[in-house]
DNA sequence: CGCGGCGTCGTAAACGGTTTCGGTATTGAT
DNA sequence: ATCAATACCGAAACCGTTTACGACGCCGCG
């Protein structure tokens, strides 16, 4: 069986067949005007028949471009990336680029690994999302030459562009507005560390706290990783403690969703025991029950738009230059308004 | 600003320092034994100064091959498909390759277009989770010698490795479940007729049915595409004929969810009023409201066995073999058991 | 001394395209 | 008829790496 594997059909053979150079091939193909008309009818004829395809590897070599962009993120599972990377294929799609997906895990080796890609040509250019743990390693990148552009989370002294959110406002109105239906004992499971998106978004939490008064509770500010099965543990080890919040701010939807797993499995009730709030608006935002409330962010957007500066970059090297797109309240049905509420906020 | 792009740093740099030849730095490189201890430590000290990286597409041109493969799915945004993707990505991961996603959304134009990758060599070999439509394309191609695998849909006449689950077996008994649970009156919302998958489940439900002596209501057997949009508008077509079931077998988790936001939207319960079933078990199965009883497919561990064929079918061609990984019954609560229930089917 | 073997390395040809440079033939103007 | 411009095309270099083949020196052995 088993079809044995020919050597690959190249424009030599074209070429030869044509009776022509594989420069007049070449030219043929790619559509050049300084060949004549029956020669190219000829050559096109020829591929045709053949079922030419010509090696993009062969081709990428010659002109030092491959045609394809690179997208990095963190978890390939959560919507929220996967919606990024929809918007960046959408428009590299538009302008004939293939887009390649890398799944970090937000592990600092893999982050690494993968923005040496752009240096070894596999990919034109690279957008972004990782931890302020590759920052050195992304300057020196972009130091080199090479284009990237970074999402969500722009690095001190390294001069490309990005686009992100208003983290800090975005999580200051969130808390707000929990603070706004009467709560006081707010928990905060807060996103990774050395993520620029985790201590905006803690410090946007702070800030609104202490506007308003309120003491923060410690054990109550917790980071971890942005991960449905961290948030999980944090929620349980929280409730652990028997001192429980009226409400908690989780840092990104998909953190919202294990706090609800943990919250349901100690037998609580949402929002009646523990209000939720998440950030993002991912799809399942809206499918869970109850349905969260939550900060929008213009996802496909930004990762359209990271597509965009990175390709654009091409022809004119820009330097930094941050887009941030607002972000939006969506309320549905996650928070209880204790002012008109039954219960009052439960023993310290 | 913007550094200017400086020409590659290659071997024949190195060569020149290190005084040898770029065959000797290549072999140096590469870990060959033919070459002088000291030589070659004056080689890697050289590289690792001047932080080079061999570009890999020269690199692949010379060798014929990238060390890359390319998975193919329909929807990003389904957890079923990036479950898969991750488990490609595991195994492909520890024997040295990566791997690129391309997103196809059932388009046939972009599915054949996806299989071309591995004719242009930018991939070494491909997995295929595609529709029937591409069948004659997908033969060309792998009797052209060229290394694929395909998941989830077996294509006539195709003579490649493939992993998949049992269909059939697989709806017939989550609808006998349904059955045993007192429903007669069940609809079926169906997955793409131009897919095996959506053929056999289809089947599987009217085999489960006739067997019971049920008879299936035309307008009750829907097929529509594996999205959630969809599957809603298919459920709010039947709620809206006014002719309820009482239960509903959707062929994906996905298209489930798609049926409970409409009939949540007509203010119907779940289960009480329409019972709800799905296949694959997603990780938002358990998340929503109710938890959704499903059946559930070992998706990492296909994508990992997929990965496994494919890159063991590099040494030696393997022709048609199909493994077929089982699926399990997951009970939760999206149905109820009629004969205990309180309220008995509704009126017709 | 001659010879084979081994260790080390260089030359040059691939791999499959693109592109520069220049050459020939044709055309049109004078 | 002469000359310049133009249309078309080929030779060859190039992109960065690998590798088949052979060269060379050195060693030990008969």
């Amino acid at each position: 069986m088993a079809t044995k594997k020919r050597r690959q059909f190249t424009i030599r053979d074209i070429a030869k067949l044509a009776g022509v150079s594989t420069a007049t091939v070449s030219r043929a193909l790619n559509g050049r005007s300084d060949v004549n008309d029956r020669t190219r009818q000829n050559i096109l004829k020829i591929a045709k028949d053949y079922n030419f395809r010509p090696n993009a590897v062969g081709r990428g070599l010659s002109l030092q471009k491959t045609f394809t962009i690179g997208v990095a993120i963190p978890d390939l599972r959560s919507s929220y990336f996967t919606e990024v990377v929809l918007g960046v294929d959408e428009v590299a799609g538009e302008r004939g680029y293939s887009t390649i997906i890398y799944n970090t895990g937000y592990v600092e080796d893999r982050e690494r690994g993968v923005l040496q890609m752009v240096r070894d040509r596999r990919v034109d250019g690279m957008i972004m999302l990782l931890s302020n743990r590759a920052t050195d390693e992304c300057r020196a990148v972009v130091e080199m030459g090479y284009h990237v552009v970074l999402l969500g989370n722009s690095l001190e002294n390294v001069d490309c562009p990005s686009v992100e959110c208003n983290n800090f406002a975005s999580a200051y109105a969130i808390v707000e507005y929990l603070i706004k239906n009467g709560h006081t004992r707010i928990a905060h499971i807060g996103g990774n560390r050395d993520t620029k998106t985790g201590m905006l978004r803690m410090q946007g939490f702070m800030n609104a706290m202490e506007n308003y008064g309120i003491a923060v509770n410690p054990d109550w500010n917790i980071p971890t990783h942005y991960f449905k099965d961290e948030a999980y543990s944090m929620m349980k080890s929280i409730i652990a403690t028997g001192n429980l919040p009226t409400a908690v701010y989780a840092a990104a939807d998909i953190m919202a969703i294990g706090c609800y797993k943990a919250i349901y499995e100690e037998g609580l009730r949402i929002p009646d025991d523990i209000s939720v709030v998440g950030h993002d608006d991912i799809d399942i935002a809206s499918l869970v029950y109850p349905p969260l409330t939550t900060m929008r962010q213009q996802t496909r957007e930004m990762g359209r738009t990271a597509a965009r500066k990175l390709l654009d970059g091409f022809a004119s090297r820009p330097g930094k230059d941050i887009t941030i797109l607002h972000t939006s309240l969506v309320v549905r049905q996650s928070v209880k308004n204790l002012d008109h509420g039954v219960a009052a906020p439960a023993p310290g």
